[in-house]
DNA sequence: GTATGTGAAAAAGTTCACAGCC
DNA sequence: GGCTGTGAACTTTTTCACATAC
């Protein structure tokens, strides 16, 4: 990522410094884009490509930040982790930063996903056709109902959560989505794992406990609701507080 | 490296600084509760009432932590935001945790939640029933499609989405859930802001536009899936240079 | 003139570590 | 002894502001 510099700006190195890991870290330091730059990005490819669509070739920060939802400088200090592509004076090419977050974001290559529980959640999620955002295509479904088994679903045979090794191996499926109960997730998320599943998308209001080289991110909806109510009950107080200017608060 | 900043740089005001709106943001930041800690505490509030269920009364921070997938200093930090329930050298009492919890979320009065867009998830959103974690009924259903209106779904019918200001304000919704297409999103977001929705918990891969007073939250199926999506080039890009440092990457 | 890219400052969030209380 | 509550240290993320390039 050609960022160039005038001059090698030389960490002064402690004399009494780890020799060995110290490089490695900077250099692992250097490739990192921090975790909340990625999910930004993943929206600016969504805005982007339907910038593209609509033919449009070139784009500003001020402009694409306030599609995104983002103040400008973030966004561009976003861009600055995966590269210089833009031209001063004048903006960014649509076209090179779809190329380019997309690259970032592994899109380049497709990922096999599969859903277990096909509740009422696990059927939405396996008729997303394809998955939003194309790239992540729906290969292997899972439930313990043996009603459900081998029944179709968006094109999909579900087979047997007991499967789950077999067929994920077979799949190559390397994304996991969990919709089952409560009570089921953490067993289901044991299986994926042992299936050498590394990633997984929680919608069960479960903690998952997982071994570290295993990616969870989690969807949960009581929480958001909770959030809200949160909320809803602050703009209550302030507005009371606004009401008597000032002193409040009972235990 | 040198960075350090051990001596207390006096904050001699800078004579051009804001002076008269500082009070008041003092007094507010000392009452906030970050928003990453009340996303926590929600979580929470979910493990406590599970243990109150089977029983337990008293829990030290090390093991509800660990519960909850956070380290000890974090949960016991993130609980003094709400006050000081604890006892030293005993733990908490599990019914003060959640009592307190409950309310600073605001969950002491009911908030009604009407579902917008009766599609796939749509449908599975509203037989949620009553919402995941009580006290958020769903109260009202709205889709464009005639075919759908006056159909119960859920116990609950659903009305056009033009009946949006009079059906919400009927209702008391203070919560709207957004489960349509793409396109309709903004337009029914806008009507959700014009019935004096506050709070909005939007499912459609947009980013919405809604005045400063109004809450957004986003649940985003394809910038989660492309997260996990990074996450996998990543590890990908981990394991060759490993390779290449002599590490032995495991099968 | 205009808009990017980025150090440096500020703010937010997390972890440490220990005094204080049981 | 054991565990909470919390200032202080540290880390991460955001914002500012301007040199740099077109």
């Amino acid at each position: 990522m050609g960022a160039r510099r005038g001059e090698d700006v030389e960490v002064v190195t402690a004399p009494g410094r780890l020799p060995g890991g110290d490089e490695r870290a900077v250099r692992e330091r250097a490739r990192a884009i921090p975790e909340a730059a990625v999910a930004r990005l993943a929206v600016y490819l969504r805005v982007l490509s339907g910038l593209a669509e609509q033919g449009v070739t070139t784009i500003a920060s001020e402009e694409l930040s306030a599609a995104a939802g983002v103040n400008s400088a973030k966004l561009r200090k976003d861009l600055s982790y995966i590269g210089s592509y833009g031209t001063r004076g004048v903006g960014y090419e649509v076209e090179v930063l779809v190329d380019q977050i997309e690259r970032i974001l592994g899109l380049t290559r497709k990922h096999s996903v599969c859903v277990v529980g096909i509740g009422n959640l696990g059927h939405a999620l396996a008729n997303y056709a394809g998955f939003p955002g194309r790239g992540f295509p729906v290969s292997a479904l899972f439930d313990v109902d043996e009603d459900l088994i081998g029944v179709p679903v968006g094109g999909i045979l579900v087979s047997h959560v007991e499967d789950i090794p077999r067929v994920c191996a077979e799949r190559e499926v390397s994304i996991g989505v969990i919709a089952t109960p409560p009570p089921a997730a953490q067993g289901v998320c044991d299986r994926l794992v042992s299936a050498g599943v590394q990633c997984i998308l929680n919608f069960a209001p479960v903690v998952l406990q997982v071994p570290d080289h295993v990616e969870v991110r989690k969807v949960d909806l009581a929480v958001e609701m909770q959030i809200l109510s949160f909320h809803v009950a602050r703009r209550a107080d302030e507005a009371a507080n606004a009401d008597e200017s000032g002193m409040v608060v009972p235990g």
